[in-house]
DNA sequence: CAGTGGTCTAGACCACAAT
DNA sequence: TTGTGGTCTAGACCACTGT
């Protein structure tokens, strides 16, 4: 398809060059937020492929959040995606504000349980000591954005399964144990999501997501949470706002 | 393959089964880094299935970072990948250090031209009005990991372009143009690499990256830095380390 | 029932590098 | 030439939803 001379030729596969279409069609404007696709067995008769190609294709736009599929109207289809939504990093309960959205955090479990090793590392404490457990999905307008895992070792937060774990964790902490978040350390990466995260956050099976694995602390220095945050890669991105210290 | 019971059951795709059996085998210590997997082929014979069905649980371990195909001691394969590098962020000359792993940054281009819309705006300066930008292949151990496009305001950095730009930009800031950075914001997002980051980086069509875009602020809240940093999604985790000021 | 996407087959041909 | 992964075909059957 593509020219070639002198070794500077690339010769793209059937599957990029029907990504690259559709991507500028709906990059153009042609396409907006929740329009229908063609179906895949149209899309093989318009580019002259069998039906896995077409799906490779889509695949691709998929995986970059530019469109999903799903049932609308009542039929199975493949649609344009609205914009990804940006969430703040640092202050987990604050989304930046939409018209017509608003945020919620869905607790799924909270209870008291012995700590792995990689728990106990991070909070400073022994292996097997109590920490308090929950696991939360955060949602916008109802739609799944992330999955929260949250440890804290059990001994500073008495009473704590006890209160609303449905909003801000920390002003739990600041407002009930005065626990100050001074600090917090994270470390981000891109996984696969397994198959309880993509049920939950209703992905496609093996999508991807965003692992964000974070300590936080207090003034003195003292880790009191540890977190493992699982985002959806093709709806969320991620504001990371920073000074600069050094 | 799996039990199912009335609504509560969930019947795994072979790739699912085959990827998970693989990564079992991998993160079991099995097989070593650059250990060979098996050929395409015989994982077919040995699950079973046809070949695209393999491949697929092959491309899941591939986006996860668990494995990468290239030619090793002269033979094609898939191999197991050494663990992910740690880059952290807001210092961006310093990796994490390793041992026998070196950081390097490799100048692509760097140039004098108008400003974009997007870049303009971001630096608070006029559509059109110089700025100087540079590209550098960000590499460790000769393996590249980052792709760093900066934008500075020309009018700025007078004779920018003539200094040596293959080390840390904030240290030519700081020490030949007395600018302290004092905040960075960024928006971080999971993207597809097009054509020409998949070929810089050395990764396959369409592999996953992370896209990073930061505006830099001097103390007095003037931004002069614009950059749009895409890293290897799938050898790279980030390590964010923040200061909370809520 | 029809229409859609999800999974899967059993092959095929190619490029590439080492032998 | 051999062996590997990369691309692709031309189908198939399924689950799901609404008519």
């Amino acid at each position: 398809m593509e020219k070639t001379s002198s070794g500077e030729h690339i010769l793209q596969p059937a599957y990029v060059r029907i990504s690259d279409d559709l991507r500028s069609r709906i990059r153009g404007g042609d396409l907006k937020p929740h329009a229908p696709l063609p179906p895949e067995r149209e899309l093989c008769l318009d580019h002259g492929v069998s039906r896995m190609t077409a799906r490779r294709a889509l695949n691709i736009l998929e995986s970059e959040g530019l469109v999903y599929r799903d049932y609308r109207d009542g039929k199975r289809g493949t649609f344009v995606s609205e914009p990804r939504i940006e969430l703040r990093l640092g202050s987990f309960s604050r989304e930046i504000s939409k018209a017509g959205r608003h945020p919620g955090a869905e607790l799924l479990w909270a209870e008291k349980k012995p700590a792995s090793h990689a728990q106990a590392a991070a909070l400073g404490i022994d292996t097997g000591a109590s920490v308090v457990a929950l696991q939360r999905l955060r949602r916008s307008d109802n739609e799944p954005l992330a999955l929260e895992t949250t440890f804290y070792p059990a001994h500073i937060l008495p009473g704590f399964l006890k209160e609303d774990l449905s909003g801000s964790l920390w002003d739990v902490l600041r407002n009930k144990y005065a626990i100050i978040p001074a600090r917090t350390v994270a470390n981000l990466e891109v996984v696969v999501l397994d198959q309880e995260a993509s049920h939950l956050l209703q992905t496609r099976q093996a999508a991807a997501g965003l692992r964000l694995i974070r300590r936080t602390f207090d003034k003195d220095g003292k880790c009191f949470e540890y977190a493992e945050d699982t985002y959806r890669a093709d709806r969320v991105s991620l504001v990371i706002d920073r000074e600069i210290d050094e």
